[in-house]
DNA sequence: TCTGGGGTCCTAGGACCC
DNA sequence: TCTGGGGTCCTAGGACCC
């Protein structure tokens, strides 16, 4: 029996918005639509998000902003700070619709979903045309869509659909797959990180199509389990799970970089109550509780000493109740010794352990009216902010002055999530 | 001067037990 | 006095992803 599946396969597509904060800044913006532009991280810090006019004037991603704006200056390059309101709206508005064209898909990240593919081979390029029209028109971000039988061919398809003008690739006959892979550099495939690549390159291992012939064995003991996967995907083997497992022993974390040295100690006791705060509000989201929390605090990675400071600590049992989980962190922060540190420039916090609320264990006696208190007092908590914004409540201890707060000096408005924001449609003359 | 944030999974090694 | 080996669980850290 040979290991390559028929041509007949259940098909996936890789649905990923080109460039998606730019494309995001570009729906409401139209005077940046043909111009290159550029979208920051968080503190202004990094460049995550390029047009491909940025990407032709050789800026990378990730690349440090500072580094890059004597060239982003010079060439004109539009420059916006990140607004994640926005993405995250543009995000589920462009997810709704993929929904609405297959039976089934998986979110994979902000930008790019898995969906399957309902319609034979044959006829895979028209359906996949009329998906990208469909989002274009009715949310505004252009797509690319990567055709195969399983989501790391899926992947090589995609690169290459972002090349095609109709944005579209169908990965599925033999040769095609061989040519395709030869053509790909392993540094460039789905799961073959910085490190592996080094070794592979070393090994004489240049492109997909390489890997792809290493023995089984060979694979499993030098790229290990995730690395045999990969090799498995690119066969035409599905090994790659989707997750559609809830909570359930994940995490939530929030963390920030300071862009100023903190001003007192206090400082960094409303900033990790904050971090607490947006923590627990996305377990209540997804009706999830932690049963435990870490804190961490580091210094710059980017200067000589980098030093870092974490604790850990159980809860009693597991909560999704803000106090709480503040006055927790705060022990934990208490344990710590941020003096020892030169400068604190991160912190943040993770909730580990998650559980389902619904299937958290009774509490005996009164407490159970306590829990209920507090689940009202969330659930009022939660209406609020949603309504309002995220400043019309809050805990004491997330403090008002708000001074570590993080720089962004280019962001645009938050056209759909806020009232005072919406974009204006003005007359013309 | 200025370098993000939020995840998952795997592995190696230590502790402990029988 | 000599002194094995296998299993499990936990944790820290690394590698990867977008």
């Amino acid at each position: 029996m040979s290991s390559t599946p028929s041509d007949a396969s259940p098909l996936f597509a890789l649905a990923d918005g080109n460039n998606f904060y730019v494309s995001c800044e570009r729906v409401f913006e139209p005077k940046v639509r043909d111009v290159p532009v550029v979208v920051l991280s968080n503190n202004d810090g990094c460049i995550v998000s390029r047009s491909n006019e940025a990407k032709k004037l050789g800026i990378p991603m990730g690349a440090p902003f500072y580094r890059w704006r004597p060239l982003i200056v010079s060439k004109g390059v539009r420059v916006f700070s990140s607004n994640y309101p926005l993405y995250g709206e543009m995000s589920l508005r462009m997810m709704d619709t993929l929904f609405s064209l297959t039976p089934h898909m998986e979110v994979y990240s902000i930008d790019e979903a898995f969906l399957d593919v309902p319609v034979g081979p044959a006829e895979a390029e028209g359906w996949a045309e009329g998906v990208r029209r469909r989002v274009l028109r009715d949310v505004g971000i252009p797509l690319s869509l990567g055709v195969a039988s399983t989501k790391t061919l899926c992947k090589v398809a995609g690169r290459s659909a972002k090349r095609d003008s109709r944005g579209v690739r169908i990965l599925i006959g033999q040769e095609e797959i061989r040519s395709a892979l030869e053509a790909t550099g392993v540094e460039e495939l789905w799961g073959i990180g910085r490190q592996l690549s080094k070794f592979l390159i070393g090994q004489g291992i240049l492109n997909g199509e390489k890997l792809r012939e290493c023995d089984d064995r060979w694979v499993r003991a030098h790229l290990g389990l995730a690395g045999l996967r990969t090799v498995m995907e690119l066969r035409g083997i599905p090994c790659v799970q989707g997750e559609e497992a809830p909570m359930e022993g994940r995490s939530v974390s929030t963390s920030r970089s300071f862009a100023d040295p903190l001003p007192d100690p206090s400082a960094l006791r409303e900033a990790v109550a904050c971090f607490v705060a947006t923590a627990a509000s996305k377990l209540r989201e997804n009706g999830a509780m932690a049963s435990g929390l870490h804190l961490f605090l580091t210094t710059s990675p980017f200067r000589g000493d980098y030093r870092s400071q974490t604790a850990f600590c159980s809860l009693a049992r597991p909560s999704s109740y803000t106090p709480t989980l503040i006055g927790a962190a705060w022990r934990l922060l208490e344990s710590l010794n941020p003096e020892n540190l030169s400068q604190v420039k991160k912190a943040g916090i993770i909730l580990t352990d998650l559980v389902e609320e619904s299937k958290t264990p009774p509490r005996l006696f009164g407490m159970n009216a306590a829990l209920e208190r507090e689940r009202g007092l969330m659930e009022a908590v939660d209406r609020i902010q949603k309504r309002w914004g995220g400043q019309a409540i809050q805990t004491a201890a997330e403090g008002r002055s708000r001074e570590w707060l993080t720089r962004q000096s280019r962001r645009s408005p938050r056209y759909t999530t806020d009232w005072n924001e919406l974009p204006l449609v003005k007359a013309k003359g």
